[in-house]
DNA sequence: TGCTATATTGTTATATTATAACGTAACATC
DNA sequence: GATGTTACGTTATAATATAACAATATAGCA
């Protein structure tokens, strides 16, 4: 498998990260270009950002790239951004973190699992259609008619088990 | 099926809530009891008053609730309060919605999942076996050690799709 | 091209959720 | 009752997110 394919586990600490973030910047790019939605110069900053931050990044944090790097922005900035990536399915945000994540299947408007390691921060995206009908088929028990879902997972993943933080 | 069991569904708007919390601090009290745990008034009341709201509840609701009825209250004793609960299995937290919401199986440290309706608010809780076992088979692959689960449902519930809320 | 409607971004203020830090009071044990 | 521990009170502040309105940029059309 290629070193720098975005995939569903945690990247290993030798992968080729900036060809993984000029990919999925590239997958955006062709994705906004077909739906015909505006990815701004802002927007793209934001969504590179958050792809070569490599691990669930919050708002805020963001917020203080974007100004170090001389830009105006202040908390609405980052939040229309982000609302924009959530809502086309550009990233996730993660719930239990408060915090958000680059999408490894743009364009599907898909549920996604997280494994969140609790020490290196890193997270995999999953996407696990048994978990799907695992709670379709409750849901129909209970009469339950599914919107959203969320299904994140902490815990220690497998590179920081054997060793320090990869 | 006792109206005012406690149940892995949504309640009816009929079934008898005072028994029904009635019986939820019950079951706290010999809980403490056995477990050589201070259930102070300010942790009983918090209780109380998380069963009392009858659906998943905010921080600051039940801290108004508190200081309404005469109480000095800040947020650090409300969260305080919470913590002690929230450790000892007797609510659990509501992560999509930053809300508490009464354990229906205090004592188990058992994962749950959550069902919630956005109509009406109301939270029904699960212990499905089969999504841990999924989600640990998942975890297995990725050679992740599982810490915290966190799986909750948005949509809406059978009550609500027939009519109004219930 | 220039006009106009719409979408995007800037800006200020504030809401909501949660915790830090430190002092005081209650309780439990000896 | 003295003493150590646990719980609670109090003040301040951190962290996350949104409301409201002004200014600017863009797209589509006359």
């Amino acid at each position: 498998m290629n070193a720098s394919k975005r995939s569903e586990q945690f990247p290993t600490a030798d992968h080729d990260h900036q060809t993984c973030v000029t990919h999925a910047l590239q997958e955006a790019e062709d994705f906004c270009l077909q739906q015909g939605l505006r990815l701004t110069e802002l927007r793209h900053r934001v969504l590179e950002l958050i792809w070569a931050n490599h691990q669930p990044v919050g708002a805020y944090d963001l917020l203080e790239q974007l100004t170090h790097e001389g830009r105006k922005a202040a908390p609405p900035t980052i939040y229309r951004s982000l609302d924009f990536l959530l809502e086309n399915g550009l990233i996730h945000r993660i719930t239990s973190l408060n915090a958000y994540v680059g999408c490894n299947h743009p364009g599907l408007n898909h549920a996604a699992q997280f494994f969140i390691c609790e020490a290196c921060g890193q997270a995999a995206e999953l996407d696990d259609a048994k978990i799907e009908s695992v709670i379709a088929r409750d849901a129909k028990r209970l009469g339950f008619t599914v919107e959203k879902r969320t299904v994140e997972v902490a815990g220690i993943c497998a590179h920081c088990k054997q060793g320090p933080h990869p």
